[in-house]
RNA sequence: GCCCCCAUCGUCUAACGGUUAGGACACCACUCUUUCAAGGUGGAGAUAGGAGUUCGAUUCUCCUUGGGGGCACCA
């Protein structure tokens, strides 16, 4: 057994964003090849120059990137190659195994209904005025026309590396066009003409290709060249069954970076649709993915793509990625004063980071999460509910508030350990629950009734931080803009109203 | 219409012909608890249907049904 070093390539058309159907194309090839030690190439097909631009081609390369399957040549431009793609369209003509046709769009279309009625494939011969003179003449004067494959009897049969033995009659299948007759390639010729010139060996794609796999293959042989392997990736479908579209929300990898989801999170969801290590692994990184990979064990079926799970992967990956890392995507998400205060304190920041994110399930919330740690004294804002709840009556929240606020003061070391006891003594001293004094608390230091532990809360505000805030609670209930029952929903206090440090 | 492909809990999946058909997401209950999460424990939930082959089929074969893809001078 010879072992060549496998070449796989991504093929998308910069039609539009990288879709997750594409990212997982893309995913597996790299898997493969990262496995085998192998190359890894990207290959844009914009041979459809109308519906290609650069920046399109761009935001592939970005998404990409973000994902961190990282390419191994620079990525190859299908358009490029358009001479070549002629020039072997000429070698089928001279070999005999393209023919040239006269014919317009309007009369094959018609020739078409006719044979599929009958249930004939298209040929050469079905063309009127095949052949002969009149080929000749129209030739001679220069007329425009399209190049065919010629389909020849017999059938094909190739090994797909998920599929099986697959064959497929000749008989079931048109002369195709190769060359159309303003003298661009189509598809076919360019796929195959592109990896046969960029040393491909193994062709992973989707199954939507499997029954154009025949047709190139038909090419591959007429041009000379060496088959490569061929695997067909199983489809990714929405809930409804359907073939993945915007229809179903975020399709796009761009979308996802958007809603809050990690790059390791979208990759390992894909890595596991119509894939599996084999063992009951479902959180893994790159790395881990690499080294589990093969083709093998690759299924057949498509798989409905489910954002419920790819939200809970990014949750796990949220919790394994270390504060040092995580905390930069966070402050990207703070709105502009948290963020500038974030950021001049760092240590701050990753300390919030690994408080927040067992928690969160995107790094939007991780965000939100962190943000009032960060928020300016007079910006607090206190959740309406909340406040309605844990800060009823005024005067009793005062005195707690108070309370807690004396124990701060008399303490040097915002130990986590330490105020625990300090506060729940302070809880039963007054003869009440714990959380009876936690969550008024809690809303006075946060702003809302949810946050991480309380004494974790306090310690990473700090002794400043967290008596001033306090402070401004108790003037805020002494103003009684909150929690008052009788209020309306105005009640919640407002930056303009806020009071001075 | 013709051709091709596919079929295990709602979803993602495991089970080289012999398992009480396993795990995960979601769901439900309980638990932990200062809130929200996370975590822990438990529960419900599947081999599409029908014929074969076999001592024995989720697994092999065929049919039916259902779903998907393709049949362009698109890629």
């Amino acid at each position: 057994m010879k072992s060549v070093k496998p070449r796989v390539r991504f093929a998308p058309s910069p039609t539009g964003y990288l879709h997750v159907g594409g990212a997982r194309t893309a995913l597996f090839n790299y898997l493969f090849a990262r496995n085998q030690g192998g190359d890894f190439l990207l290959r844009i097909e914009d041979t459809d120059r109308e519906r290609s631009s650069g920046d399109m081609t761009n935001q592939i390369l970005d998404a990409m990137q973000w994902l961190g399957l990282e390419v191994d040549e620079p990525p190859v431009h299908q358009a490029y190659g358009i001479e070549r793609h002629r020039a072997d369209a000429e070698r089928l003509l001279a070999g005999g195994r393209a023919w040239r046709c006269f014919a317009t769009q309007d009369e094959l279309a018609e020739i078409r209904t006719r044979l599929r009625e009958e249930g004939r494939p298209l040929r050469r011969s079905e063309l009127p005025g095949h052949g002969g003179a009149e080929t000749a003449e129209r030739l001679a004067a220069g007329e425009p026309h399209a190049l065919f494959y010629s389909v020849p009897d017999g059938s094909t049969t190739f090994d797909d590396i998920v599929h099986g033995p697959t064959t497929v009659e000749h008989a079931h299948m048109d002369d195709f066009v190769v060359l159309r007759s303003d003298g661009t390639p189509v598809y076919n010729l360019a796929v195959v003409s592109d990896d046969i010139d960029m040393g491909i060996t193994h062709v992973l794609r989707g199954d939507d290709h499997l029954s154009n796999t025949p047709k190139q293959i038909l090419i591959y042989e007429a041009l000379g060249a060496m088959l490569p392997i061929f695997g067909h990736l199983p489809m990714i479908l929405g809930a409804d069954g359907k073939r993945l579209s915007k229809r179903h929300g975020a399709a796009s990898v761009e979308a996802f970076r958007e809603e809050g989801i990690l790059p390791e999170a979208l990759v390992n969801f894909l890595a596991l649709l119509g894939w599996s290590p084999g063992d009951d692994r479902e959180v893994m990184d790159l790395p881990e993915l690499v080294e589990a990979f093969s083709l093998d064990r690759i299924l057949k079926k498509s798989s409905v793509f489910d954002p419920e799970k790819l939200e809970w992967l990014n949750g796990r990956h949220l919790q394994r990625k270390s504060a040092e890392r995580l905390a930069p995507v966070l402050l990207e998400l703070l709105p502009g004063i948290e963020r500038e205060r974030a950021e001049a304190e760092p240590e701050r920041l990753r300390a919030v980071t690994d408080l927040v994110k067992t928690r969160a399930r995107t790094v939007e919330s991780m965000a939100s999460q962190a943000r009032p740690f960060f928020t300016p004294l007079d910006r607090i804002e206190y959740d309406e509910k909340a406040a309605r709840k844990h800060w009823k009556h005024a005067d009793e929240t005062t005195e707690r508030l108070a309370a807690v606020r004396d124990v701060l003061a008399g303490l040097d070391d915002f130990d986590h350990d330490l105020l625990e006891e300090r506060l729940r003594a302070a809880a039963s001293e007054l003869g009440i629950g714990a959380g009876k004094l936690f969550q008024p608390l809690r809303l006075a230091l946060m702003g809302s009734a949810e946050s991480p532990g309380i004494f974790d809360v306090i310690a990473l505000l700090g002794r400043e931080r967290s008596l001033e805030r306090i402070d401004r609670a108790l003037e805020t209930l002494a103003e009684g803009r909150a929690g008052s029952p009788d209020e309306g929903p105005e009640a919640t206090s407002r930056e303009s109203a806020g009071p001075s440090e």
